[in-house]
DNA sequence: CTTTATCCTATAATTCCGATAGGATTTGTT
DNA sequence: AACAAATCCTATCGGAATTATAGGATAAAG
């Protein structure tokens, strides 16, 4: 299961991209998708940090995407907000992490299916893009 | 991510698969697989009251698997131990719940790629037996 | 009747998650 | 210049979930 920030995040970056506007301020993403206002402004945050979005501050200002939705794919989205797409860290490809009960990764029972799982999630993550949230 | 109760849980099924004693013990499959053993007992009773281990108590007792392992497939032990496969509540087949922020599921721009990942992950769960973990 | 095992409930310890607080900063408008 | 509206940033809080352990009750074998 994703958490609400990932969740939220999507949302909010589908909803900047379904929008017409230049520039989306908070307030609006969260009053249209029920996202508690703070929050959102936290995940904003990083996914601008992350370059994902762009920003401008002041009256008038907001948030805007720095690509086009076509080009922003879900497995870099999720990597960000949500960590490894991986269901454990001893098979994931950017946040690998040995494991501390397993003294042979590659004599682990669980290690195939666990490949398997990443691979089949990552299928989906990499073969979608923002474009396709629209 | 799995959960370690998930991930021993797995590890203690595929070393029962793997056994030819009739009775494995707990403090057996605690030691070779490096899980705490008193974290070990709560996940087996749980393994036992669904329906996957039998046990037998007292001095030469253990637990053993009630079916053959080409006949206990990974999805429904996930079920019992991680809990949904889908990766919000809105799309899952067996603990669907509503979502608090989304008045209309059918318009949610998260719908399908939600379902595209349950789908990709109940193919891997249900294709995969204990059998394969051995 | 001792040993070894499961059974069961409770609870401690820790970490993570969701959410908010409160102000600093920037920008446009009047 | 003053105000309003927005992002920026750091800190923190409460609660839930996760991980793990405690301590005894029960059962079976020798």
């Amino acid at each position: 299961m994703i958490s609400k920030k990932t969740k939220y995040g999507l949302k909010a970056l589908s909803f900047i991209a379904r929008s017409d506007e230049k520039l989306i301020p908070i307030g609006i993403i969260a009053k249209e998708e029920h996202i508690p206002h703070k929050f959102l402004e936290s995940i904003l945050l990083i996914l601008r940090k992350s370059g994902f979005l762009g920003s401008k501050k002041g009256k008038g200002g907001g948030y805007y995407l720095l690509k086009d939705p076509s080009e922003i794919y879900m497995v870099d989205i999720m990597r960000i907000l949500e960590g490894p797409i991986a269901p454990v860290a001893c098979v994931s490809l950017n946040y690998y992490e040995k494991c501390d009960d397993c003294p042979d990764e590659s004599k682990c029972s669980l290690n195939k299916l666990m490949i398997q799982v990443r691979d089949a999630n990552l299928h989906v993550f990499r073969n979608t893009t923002l474009e396709d949230l629209k």
